[in-house]
DNA sequence: CGTTAGTTTGACGGCACTCAAAAGTTGTGG
DNA sequence: CCACAACTTTTGAGTGCCGTCAAACTAACG
């Protein structure tokens, strides 16, 4: 019997005999919105996407971002209704499957069932970690840690061709996402620029020196990924 | 075969045929820190705890607040290590597992594991309300919105008597959920007083009104937890 | 009754917000 | 190909929320 696994590329086919369709997306599309009770599930193959929620004022915060591997829609199918909307920040393919199926999964694949337990507990350790940001971190520290963090997303899922990274959002992304306003984040990512640490593009930002990002918001990366056990 | 279901304390009793043992920790023991590879996992039976990170600095950040029926350490026992402490509020009796038997767990009981999954997803719901909170409310709409979470947590799992509530937490313990300084913490406790929303007493704060708060927070309390399906 | 932890208050300063406006970019239609 | 609208980035001026510093006050405890 195996130990803890990763979830690895194997494993999103194998889940997909559960799937009973695909979906494609364009930039800018929203998923899923805060309030609804949609019957799907997704695992997304490809692109970027954020969720947020909002204030009944309109004030938008940003709580992570999704890329290739993640699911979409756990919440919902676990809880019953959205809690949050889910917004493409690119072209995206889906993986669309029966929510109310989930429970077959688990009773049929347990190893699968965990690996699902497995992605929702990385989830709640980048929860952990955006909540320090926000609470504890100065501005420039917070979109340091930001910028690092996203780097390392993407280089976990191999989107990272040589040592840049240009991500695919707006200046008003990142304000929602630090919880700054756009004029503040303008002028911090400007800091960030003067410092060599990154080039800000228009609608998207290269990484140029991510230890450094890393130095300045004390971030030391994501855990090492676990081993199987034994 | 049953459709989703909640975690009741009954269930707890069920997953207890894995328990290794039953822990008693006195108030302000930590159970669990950071950079740690326990090998336990633990179910909260009584008391109240919390989870937080640091900054190299020093900085702290509470994520949440746990009360009975929640898991502690499941982070640690999926990912590898532990990327958050733990430390007692309250008195705390807990069950401890042995974490290597998740796996077991997940084949021989699926509907346990999809309970754990419950339990992740409901975290995960959590801290997106603080990460809101924390990005996008000031000062005083995060201290209502805190307390009114801590009351309807604490109701959930009937600590309630009366309308109000005693939490055991100091102004230090809501100032790191914040992310303000203990003095602005100070002066926006104050304010719920003078409003009449809250009474602070030493070291634990009274509960008048509930409704108020979350008006003043524009939050709506949590879901209505989900029926089953079908 | 001294010590320690927690709460409270005031003065002052700074980081980040709002307001305002300009410059650059993208997309659309004539 | 150009005009125009919409969006994004940039910059400056002034404001205010919240942080830091400092000190008093209260309660619990040995």
């Amino acid at each position: 019997m195996p130990g803890f696994r990763a979830f690895e590329p194997m494993e999103l086919t194998f889940i997909s005999s559960f799937k009973t369709g695909e979906l494609v997306a364009e930039s800018g599309t929203t998923l899923l919105s805060e309030g609804s009770h949609s019957a799907h599930l997704y695992t997304l193959l490809s692109g970027w996407a954020f969720r947020y929620k909002t204030l009944p004022d309109g004030r938008r915060q940003i709580l992570n971002y999704m890329l290739p591997g993640d699911l979409v829609g756990l919440q919902g199918s676990v809880i019953g209704e959205m809690q949050h909307s889910v917004e493409a920040l690119s072209p995206l393919v889906l993986c669309v499957f029966q929510r109310d199926r989930l429970n077959d999964l688990f009773r049929n694949h347990p190893g699968l069932g965990f690996d699902i337990t497995w992605l929702a507990a990385q989830e709640e350790r980048m929860l952990d970690d955006h909540l320090l940001s926000l609470g504890r971190r100065t501005a420039m520290e917070r979109a340091a840690y930001l910028i690092a963090f996203l780097y390392h997303r993407a280089a976990s899922v191999g989107l990272t061709s040589s040592r840049n990274l240009y991500l695919p959002i707006t200046q008003m992304h990142v304000a929602d996402t630090l919880g700054l306003s756009i004029v503040h984040t303008n002028k911090t990512l400007r800091k960030l620029a003067d410092r060599s640490l990154i080039r800000w593009l228009d609608r998207s930002c290269e990484v140029l020196d991510v230890s450094g990002l890393m130095e300045l918001a004390g971030w030391d990366g994501p855990p090492e990924r676990r081993r199987p056990l034994i």
